[in-house]
DNA sequence: AAATTCACTTGATCCAAATCAATTATTTGG
DNA sequence: CCAAATAATTGATTTGGATCAAGTGAATTT
């Protein structure tokens, strides 16, 4: 169960075996069956997760009641709504699982704790979120200047293990287009050859 | 010129007197005149760069010659391609000056000498981009929900006092509109009294 | 295995914002 | 202070993608 984090842990920082010891100690194994709630907006998101197996996504739901999918997290990602967990307001995503999945969950208390006894976890925190902050960026440029079509090329291309996993709908809210955008959108590609 | 950047370093992080001498020493001030560039696209980018005074830009140039802007970066804020800065590949994005500024400057040789030798550092940029990054979240989001309206309604409400120094078509940009686009709807805003 | 729910496709129509084009401010630099 | 460049407005037209609507296919549930 705490292979993966590890591996992914010490692919940023290295740990030593005594550290190992104390980290697994701050987090708390679940196991999440498909429709299962991490989080649900308007509430505290109290966790951060990691998750070790399976598929998440977070997503916010607008006022004309459409889903806007914010991010897919697969093992070996972190979800959580960072607002809320790290301010301790009410979230503005919603975290269910698609897949039957198992999550390492940490409290905001043994984040801070965890921090604070083994320094490096900053670093590998920083590191983390700057990649994250550098993929936004992009995805965010993206959505101005790319049309439906490149933006469905580009994540095809980049994830395609990933996309075996995720429903066209639900790919389709994530690059904010309509389900019938996609669907049409597809047929262009398949016919030409470029 | 320093006493910017350890009040917003102070805001997050605590430090001795001699950790700020020794911040000091990595740092390497630079003015900046007005349309002056930082880092060229195309090129690498080998400073983050911290803004004391005036106000810079980051922005990408698509295909058709059309500028998107990533950022600004008024006095108080970093800038960089970050993706360029920490692994030394090309950067996606220009940064010029929109007013007469005073950055100061650090190489990536001596970013890693200062969270190496000031680790409170790590945990300073570990806020900083986890902030970084639920402001880019909610505006991905905004970009998919809000109409061009909204986007303008939200970013004046939010930052007046930037708002001033931005002329319209470079906030069009930022906001993923066209400068028609956002003059025609600003009329619209006026005459409604909401 | 039938029933119900959910995912995908296809067609017709609509709309917000882009683009094209021209005109009028407003800056800025010489 | 004037000329030239740049920014902002306004109008006419186009368009990419949304929405509405209906039908088809696939997957859970019982």
């Amino acid at each position: 169960m705490y292979d993966i984090i590890f591996k992914h842990l010490e692919e940023k920082v290295p740990l030593t075996q005594a550290e190992k010891e104390l980290i697994k100690t701050f987090f708390k194994p679940k196991k999440i069956k498909k429709k299962q709630f991490v989080v649900v907006e308007g509430h505290v998101c109290n966790y951060l997760t990691f998750v070790s197996k399976g598929l998440l996504k977070a997503y916010n739901v607008d006022d004309k009641g459409n889903e806007h999918i914010n991010q897919f997290s697969p093992e070996g990602w972190w979800t959580s709504d960072m607002s809320s967990f790290f301010s301790g307001g009410i979230s503005f995503y919603s975290i269910d699982a698609m897949e039957d999945s198992e999550v390492l969950l940490i409290t905001r208390e043994d984040f801070d704790n965890l921090t604070l006894q083994v320094p490096v976890m900053d670093r590998y925190f920083r590191l983390l979120f700057q990649n994250s902050l550098i993929t936004k960026e992009r995805r965010l440029i993206s959505s101005h200047t790319h049309t439906a079509e490149e933006k469905y090329r580009h994540i095809t291309e980049n994830n395609p293990d990933l996309m075996k996993r995720i429903p066209q709908n639900l790919l389709a809210s994530y690059l904010g287009l309509s389900p019938e955008t996609l669907s049409r959108l597809k047929k262009n590609i398949i016919f030409d050859p470029k």
